[in-house]
DNA sequence: TATTTAATGATAATAGTATATCATTATCAT
DNA sequence: ATGATAATGATATACTATTATCATTAAATA
């Protein structure tokens, strides 16, 4: 039994504003302007039971705690920027990565970050 | 003054004859080896001392622990295999990566990571 | 070989994120 | 509106990779 709640429709509407994968602590930041007394711990349970969902998607970078994203974006890649941090989708993909690999090894899959400044930076 | 250990040497030794980034972890049960009281902390000790006197580079994976490789091989990738977890190195690189960064962001390096099956999975 | 002291090994401590606990609050079906 | 109970908030706890501690060992120099 699932319940509609002011918390879990403000961490729904962070991310949605946000249009970037955001981490725990900035859903936190952004929920707590429209939900004050919001607790971590709502943000960590919603995030969890969002993403076995499917409603949001884990995005992981190198070295970096996991950020979250609304899923449904499709096959896509993220840019990190270098000053502020931040991270920001890449709708492009290269082609023939598979061609990289050694011989003998079959590629599945792949993640790409590109690291620079941003937009605004 | 630094003083040269059989614990140091064991250490060195197992990067150098895996030629692929290993987790600390992996740098111990190798080091083990030949050094059988070897402690998890002279491995941690060693491999920070080497990072930071150039001779080691971390290598970080998205969601993975740090891994260590001899530095000197270059700008370069990595392929994780999906069965056995193991890291390669993959010695090219995708040409033409700036060009998929939005309008307006500069970029200046990159990640890549390739996951399949290596060679003996 | 003796001396100095850097390095080691065993383990306790730390750090930082994420989860568990539980009394309280608020949602929803009746 | 009421009752059942899911969800929350505050915080304790777990987890686990890494670092600190310190007595002991061993490398380097004379």
């Amino acid at each position: 039994m699932e319940r509609s709640t002011v918390q879990r429709t403000a961490i729904r509407d962070a991310l949605q504003r946000a249009g970037r994968p955001l981490l725990a602590q900035e859903v936190l930041d952004i929920a707590c302007a429209s939900v004050p007394r919001i607790g971590i711990a709502t943000i960590y349970r919603n995030l969890k039971t969002m993403v076995d969902e499917g409603l949001l998607r884990q995005v992981i970078l190198p070295g970096e705690n996991p950020r979250f994203e609304l899923s449904g974006h499709g096959h896509h890649h993220h840019f990190q920027c270098n000053k502020c941090q931040k991270v920001f989708d890449i709708h492009s993909c290269p082609a023939n990565l598979a061609a990289l690999a050694p011989k003998g090894f079959r590629v599945e899959d792949h993640d790409l970050t590109l690291y620079g400044l941003c937009k605004d930076c």
